[in-house]
Parts: structure tokens; C-alpha cells; sequence
RNA sequence: GUCCCGUUCGUCUAGAGGCCUAGGACACCGGGUUUUCAUCCCGGCAACAGGGGUUCGACUCCCCUACGGGAUGCCA
């Protein structure tokens, strides 16, 4: 069995990068009968937030990417890593160093100039110093051979030894650092299977040091190429939106979000295709090495496809939030008709909700490109067609049209000359579901109003 | 500086020495369908970072260089 983890640290929104490191994670638990755990990151005091914290697990439980067991905050855990930290003592793999920042920074600034590695030189390691308030306590890091990482991704990766220096375990405050945490509590979930960024993979062979030092068992590592932004830089706030939350308030579904995400870095036949589908053919061994631009282009295609997948009623469900955010209610008259019919308008629940407004508030402004070409000089066009509008009894699309058809014949115009005008008049743009439809939906009335408004704009 | 990871069309990728005249998708461009827009359909443009090897043969293997990223923290 297989158990994974994702471990954030609360100190910004989940992001969009984190999200697919979660989502692979899962995906891996899933494929292998296995567990998906939360580990929350919290030991830097300064700059994790419990508001994070809980937009992260909101964050990935609203994708359904949901661990197997309660999330465990590493500041609750302080008891394990005491012990851990006494262990090592105890059998000698850890000691006590009470070298100062000022003379370290000292230090580091010779070795560089001297053109050597700056990396700490084990002066305390056998001084058989003991703890106080002054002192931190470092691994003894073996100093010869090498330390092999078995990526899953990227085969076996070898670093020397040599190249490693003595890291700190806990500071001088007590409080135990990042990598002595994760190995410990890695060993104390019983993780088998460690999914991250790239990013990770110098701290590995540092971590593999703990854990022989603390005689815990090898772990399966696999490292995922960076998601970049459109400037070929780390995905960052630079980027317009990076958080989950940004996408989501966009208007792409959770669906369309995954297939997007898991997208990067990995790929089968299929392009579009479900969370299911993917726990049956995702493969962590074919992602590939290379970091992955974000294109937000493809996301928009394949929120398209997901959203064209769904049957009206949920249609109407998804977008209902979205309605309401601008103030379009389900009671309003034609509610589900107008949502239907501009459903494949636009690539995001968000767009389409915007685009179905000129038929529940009045038009802000008529389109300067299309009033140029087609309002301007069909006064006369809009004033006769008002007059049958006006006249006709039976307001439903077969009629509309064919009273369209009488009006074209009447001018002897083409079809644009008579139906942009009249897009224009009731939508505001030369956008709209066919135009008998379209009368159909506003009503006479309404129809009748916005064509008169657009007769007096004309002048 | 040193160590580590990476590099196929603009973007995501297929490619496990001959199947590659390097395939697909998105984007883009052109055409068709649509009374408009969108959808949909058809077509087009477009890449193996560079240089050396190995081999009968290299996108695939090896080396070097360039470029990008990471590590070198009492951050995670």
C-alpha cells in the first residue's frame, strides 16, 4: 500500500501549482489502494496564518481531493520531534554547535572567496559541546560516498556526500527546523511515497541523511517539473491569478480546473477527461521532466469542453451562483431559455453569466463599431419594423421570422442590412442568439421599447 | 563559484536507435456551416537549443557548450 502526503505551509492561498502537487498526489493514493494524508507546514511562526491554513483545505476540498484522515499541523507535533531530536543524541548522530549567525555569515564569506562551496565546516562537531540557549543542534553528515535518490520520474539521482554540510535540526530557541520535521513526521505517517516540486530535489539527499541517521526506512520519491507563468518565471503574483480562488471565482468548474492542471506535465490520448479518468490512466512515471508553462488559452478550450458535456439542468445549477452574483435571479422571466441559449457564448461560467445581461437590464451603450456600421442610417429600416412588430399578434420565433423575411423582401436588403440593426437595438452588440429567438425572449413589449430607444439614438 | 535538475512547433505534448517527410491538441491564419456571434467541420502555418562523438543509422545513447531552474539559510 502506498500513502502519500501533501504538505503545505500556511502562508498564502493555495495555489495553482500547489493544487496539482495535491491533485498527482492523490491521484498516485488512489491508483494504489492506498492514502492520501494533509500535512500542514506551520513551524515558521512569523508567517503562517490559520486564515491560510483553511483556504488551503477549503481550496482542495472543494476539487473532492480529500485526505483519508484528519490534517495534522506540525505545530501540534512538537512531542515527536523532541524525541526524535533525543534519539539522535543519544546515539551520537547530532550535536551541539554554538557558532553565532555573525560568525557563520563570516564564515561562508571566506569560503567564496577563496572560490569553495560556502557550507558549514563542522568546527563544533567535536567539541563535545552541551546544550544551552546559545546552541543549535546539527546532524553529523557522513563525509564520504554518496547518497543515491530513487526518483520516480527521473530515475536515480547521485550527490555526494562531500557536498553536504551539517544542517541544523533544532534552532537555539528549541523549535525544530523544516527538514527535520518532514522526516520525521514522513516516518511517523508512514509515508511511503513522497510527491513534490522540483524545487525539492537538492533538500532530498539532506533528508535521506535524517532519516538513516534516525534508522527509518527508504522512502519513493518523485519530483514534478515547476508550473511557469507566460514569461517562463516560477508561476508567482506576477502572473495575474495563481491562486485556486481566482480560477474559481473566473468561472471555470473544479472538473475543468483538474483536467487543466493535470494536463501540465503529463498527458494521454484523451484530452478531456474526468478525475475518474484519471486514476485509470494517469501514470506517474510518464510526467515529464521539463517545467510546464500555464496557458491560459487551453484552459479556456477545455472548460468549453467540459461545460458543453453537461446536460441543461446542471447547466442551470453551475451557473446559478454566478447569475446571482450579478444579480440575475431564477425567478426572472426567461431565466433558463436565455442561460441556454448563450450557453456556448463564452469559455467560462463567469463570461456566460455577463453575456446573458442585455436581456435582464437595460443596454448601458450601443457597440461604436456596430453602430457605425449598421445602427447609423437605418432609421427608416428600425421605424418599419416597428410598425409590423408592432402589429404582429403572435410573438413566437416562427412568426418573428417570417415577419423578418417580409421585411428583408419589403427593402429588398440583404440579411445583415435588416438584422444587425435590430441586434443592435435589443442586445447592444451585433451578438445574439438567432434574431427571432431573440425577439421572442425579450417580448413585444420589451422588443417594441429597445427598438424605439435605438430610433431616438439614431436622431 | 560548486553541486543537482532540465531544454521537441508560440503553448501543452507524442516520441524508449530505423515505423519521423518528427504525430496530436490549444492558439493563430484561411475556408465552410450559422440570417450575427459562438459552436461545429475542413485546410494551413509552425519545433528536435548548439557543437562534437558512438553507430550502417540518432529527437532518442555519451561528452562539451549555451540557456533556464533549484540547492548552497537558526525559510519552507
Amino acid at each position: 500500500m502506498k500513502i502519500t502526503r501533501f504538505a503545505p505551509s500556511p502562508t498564502g492561498t493555495l495555489h495553482i501549482g500547489g493544487v496539482r502537487t495535491a491533485l498527482f498526489n492523490y491521484i498516485f493514493s488512489r491508483q494504489h489502494n492506498g492514502l492520501f494524508l494533509i500535512r500542514i507546514e506551520d513551524t515558521d511562526q512569523e508567517r503562517s496564518k490559520k486564515e491560510f491554513e483553511v483556504d488551503i483545505l477549503q481550496g482542495l476540498q472543494w476539487l473532492g481531493i480529500e485526505a483519508d484522515q484528519e490534517p495534522v499541523r506540525q505545530s501540534e507535533r512538537s512531542e515527536l520531534y523532541r524525541k526524535a531530536a533525543e534519539k539522535l543524541i543519544n546515539s551520537g548522530s547530532a550535536y551541539w554547535c554554538n557558532c553565532t549567525p555573525e560568525e557563520l555569515d563570516e564564515m561562508r564569506k571566506a569560503q567564496s572567496a577563496a572560490g569553495k562551496k560556502p557550507m558549514y565546516d563542522g568546527r563544533s562537531r567535536n567539541l563535545g559541546l552541551a546544550r544551552s540557549s546559545e546552541t543549535v543542534l546539527r546532524l553529523a553528515t557522513p563525509e564520504n560516498g554518496e547518497t543515491i535518490v530513487n526518483d520516480l520520474i527521473r530515475g536515480e539521482i547521485k550527490f555526494n556526500n562531500n557536498e553536504l554540510d551539517d544542517l541544523i535540526l533544532l534552532r537555539s530557541d528549541g523549535s525544530p527546523t523544516y527538514h527535520f520535521c518532514n522526516v520525521v513526521d514522513d516516518y511517523e505517517q508512514k509515508i511511503t511515497t513522497v510527491i513534490r516540486g522540483e524545487d525539492h530535489i537538492s533538500n532530498t539527499p539532506r533528508q535521506i541523511h535524517i532519516q538513516k541517521a534516525l534508522g527509518y526506512p527508504d522512502l519513493e520519491y518523485a519530483h514534478l517539473p515547476l508550473v511557469l507563468g507566460e514569461d517562463k518565471k516560477r508561476l508567482s503574483k506576477r502572473h495575474a491569478a495563481t491562486s485556486l480562488n481566482a480560477y474559481k471565482e473566473m468561472g471555470y468548474t473544479k472538473e475543468t480546473i483538474i483536467n487543466t492542471l493535470a494536463l501540465l506535465g503529463w498527458s494521454t490520448q484523451e484530452e478531456i477527461f474526468s478525475t475518474n479518468d484519471l486514476i485509470a490512466n494517469f501514470d506517474i512515471k510518464n510526467v515529464q521532466k521539463g517545467a510546464a508553462i500555464f496557458d491560459l488559452k487551453r484552459m479556456d478550450w477545455i472548460s468549453s469542453q467540459h461545460l458543453s458535456n453537461l446536460n441543461n439542468d446542471d447547466f442551470i445549477k453551475i451557473i446559478g451562483p454566478f447569475m446571482e452574483e450579478i444579480n440575475i435571479h431564477a425567478d426572472a422571466q426567461n431565466y433558463e431559455a436565455i442561460i441556454l441559449a448563450m450557453r456556448t457564448s463564452k469559455p467560462s461560467l463567469r463570461q456566460i453569466a455577463e453575456s446573458t445581461k442585455p436581456f435582464f437590464f437595460p443596454l448601458e451603450e450601443y457597440d461604436p463599431k456596430g453602430t457605425e456600421k449598421f445602427l447609423k442610417g437605418s432609421k427608416e429600416l428600425l421605424e418599419h419594423a416597428f410598425d409590423k412588430l408592432q402589429n404582429l399578434n403572435e410573438w413566437t420565433e416562427t412568426e418573428l421570422d417570417m415577419l423578418l423575411i417580409q421585411i428583408r423582401d419589403f427593402f429588398n436588403y440583404p440579411v445583415p442590412k435588416v438584422n444587425q440593426p435590430l441586434r443592435i437595438a435589443l442586445m447592444g452588440t451585433t451578438m445574439s442568439p438567432s434574431l427571432g429567438y431573440t425577439l421572442e425572449l425579450f417580448g413585444k413589449e420589451e422588443s417594441l421599447k429597445r427598438i424605439q430607444t435605438a430610433i431616438k439614438f439614431i436622431g
